[in-house]
RNA sequence: GUGGGUGUGGCGAAGUGGUUAACGCACCGGUUUGUGGUACCGGCAUUCGUGGGUUCGAGACCCAUCAUCCACCCCA
């Protein structure tokens, strides 16, 4: 049997690889745009930051990290995500001494034990931003809105976008207890899974897909009534700055983040057609974090985007731009003589930027002709016996079939000057 | 970790116990000498995921195993 990649990991080739590059490049636009700028971390850390960073109850830190034991008998683990790794930089690179906040984005892969599915792999990639060091509410605003904007440029329809707030410790353990005192009546009636998190997290319970768990919790009660003053007061400002920029969202008082660091502000962005795992968006405020993983006290903000999924609902809503390279012009050299001189020609070419090939198999004229046709070039340079005699070359279109010939010394200059026509067209 | 579907040449896909395993697409080559995209011909020389078993005989039936897809849990 030969080799074969590991479950749930995939090979981009050619051909899908383009429509990466386009996703990265807009959020890299949207986040210059936005002032956002580029962190990048290792792919591996030492396992302790995701036990404190993540949570411990967590199922990520339970049954989905890749530890592995290095040399030196040190526990480390392959990102499952990126916020603790951020905090963790900023703690140790000591960004809090820059200017406040600090407004950083990242690409790149990360890694969880699954069972893969649709919209879900062992390695996958995500884009997310964070900020550290503001704790206003336009902050979180300003991050919602970046994500917003990204998916109105990318042309995705049919969004959901839901915002809710968990609440700071304070707020958040009252309104634990006064589930727990509400569900304990009913506990019977709940499913399996759900007894599970009725101690573990009993707000999950509030999104569980199961109908009679739904119907139990329908009149319990909401993280939003329970919150604080300065809780209240900071979510409020938060929908109305949503308002503002255009942002349509839904209040969803059952949003619940499954992170263990999540305070105040949660939001989540969902596309119905991708499959079950409709979330290609999710994040909110973490204010604990930086303080839990031995940094000062820091208010945070960010989110995560699944780079699979937000391609999925490309692909799906057939919002994909249309990329086809292509060469420029192929050139057809025949014979050691040819392909010596054509040879230097490219070179030159290439130099001044064209996007130009050749044959590398020897192949005949037919045949190269026919592959520079199906690599879908622009134009065919033909260097033969007979060319290299008279010292020119001929240029044949191969849209319109037509070819003209010039002499070996304009060549450069006049392809340049077809090139540039073209690229204006 | 649990449940279900699938597994035939690069891709798509026939074939449901019996001679030399269709077909389409793609790829490569050729169709008298230096001109492609159409047409015609040929090639891609075989482990029908893998290993057992049933049978005179299996790609088709049984068992196991692996891979993959989808769903649950959970998450992006």
């Amino acid at each position: 049997m030969a080799i074969q990649r590991p479950k749930g990991t995939q090979d981009l080739l050619p051909g899908t690889i383009e429509t990466w590059q386009y996703l990265e490049e807009t959020m890299r636009n949207v986040c210059r745009e936005y002032g956002y700028e580029e962190i990048r971390t290792p792919i591996f850390e030492a396992t302790e930051l995701f036990l404190r960073g993540v949570g411990q109850t967590t199922d990520i830190v339970k049954k989905e990290m890749y530890t592995f034991l290095d040399k030196g008998d040190r526990s480390m683990t392959l990102r499952p995500e990126m916020t603790a790794s951020v905090c963790r930089a900023y703690v140790e690179d000591k960004l809090y001494g820059q200017p406040q906040p600090v407004k950083l984005y990242y690409i790149g892969p990360m890694f969880r034990y699954e069972r893969p599915q649709s919209g879900r792999f062992r390695q996958f990639h995500q884009f997310g931003v964070e900020v550290l060091g503001g704790d206003q509410a336009v902050v979180d605003a300003e991050v919602i809105s970046l994500v917003w904007n990204l998916y109105q440029r990318l042309g995705l329809t049919g969004l959901e976008v839901h915002v809710n707030s968990v609440g700071c410790p304070v707020c958040r353990t009252k309104h634990r207890a006064l589930l727990q005192e509400f569900l304990s009546a009913r506990r019977d009636d709940l499913c399996k899974d759900c007894l599970d998190r009725f101690e573990r997290n009993p707000l999950r319970i509030l999104d569980c897909k199961n109908p009679t768990c739904q119907a139990v919790t329908s009149g319990a009660p909401t993280t939003r009534d329970t919150l604080c003053e300065d809780c209240s007061t900071h979510f409020e400002r938060v929908l109305a700055l949503l308002e503002v920029a255009g942002v349509l969202f839904r209040v969803n008082p059952r949003l619940v983040r499954g992170l263990d660091y999540y305070t105040k502000t949660a939001f989540e962005v969902m596309v119905e057609e991708i499959g079950a795992q409709s979330s290609i968006c999710g994040g909110g405020r973490y204010d604990g974090l930086v303080e839990e993983i031995g940094g000062p006290p820091t208010p945070g903000f960010g989110f995560a985007m699944g780079l699979e999924r937000v391609l999925l609902a490309l692909q799906v809503q057939h919002k994909l731009p249309e990329q086809k390279p292509g060469m420029f012009a192929m050139l057809v050299a025949l014979g050691e003589k040819a392909q010596t001189q054509g040879f230097a020609l490219l070179n030159d070419l290439r130099t001044q930027g064209l996007p130009v090939s050749m044959d590398l198999l020897g192949r005949s004229l037919k045949a190269q002709l026919k592959s520079a046709d199906r690599q879908g070039a622009r134009y065919a340079l033909i260097l033969g016996e007979e060319e290299m005699e008279k010292k020119v070359l001929l240029i044949k279109d191969l849209t319109l079939g037509e070819q003209i010939e010039v002499p070996l010394m304009n060549v450069v200059e006049e392809l340049n000057k077809m090139y540039q026509r073209g690229v204006k067209v």
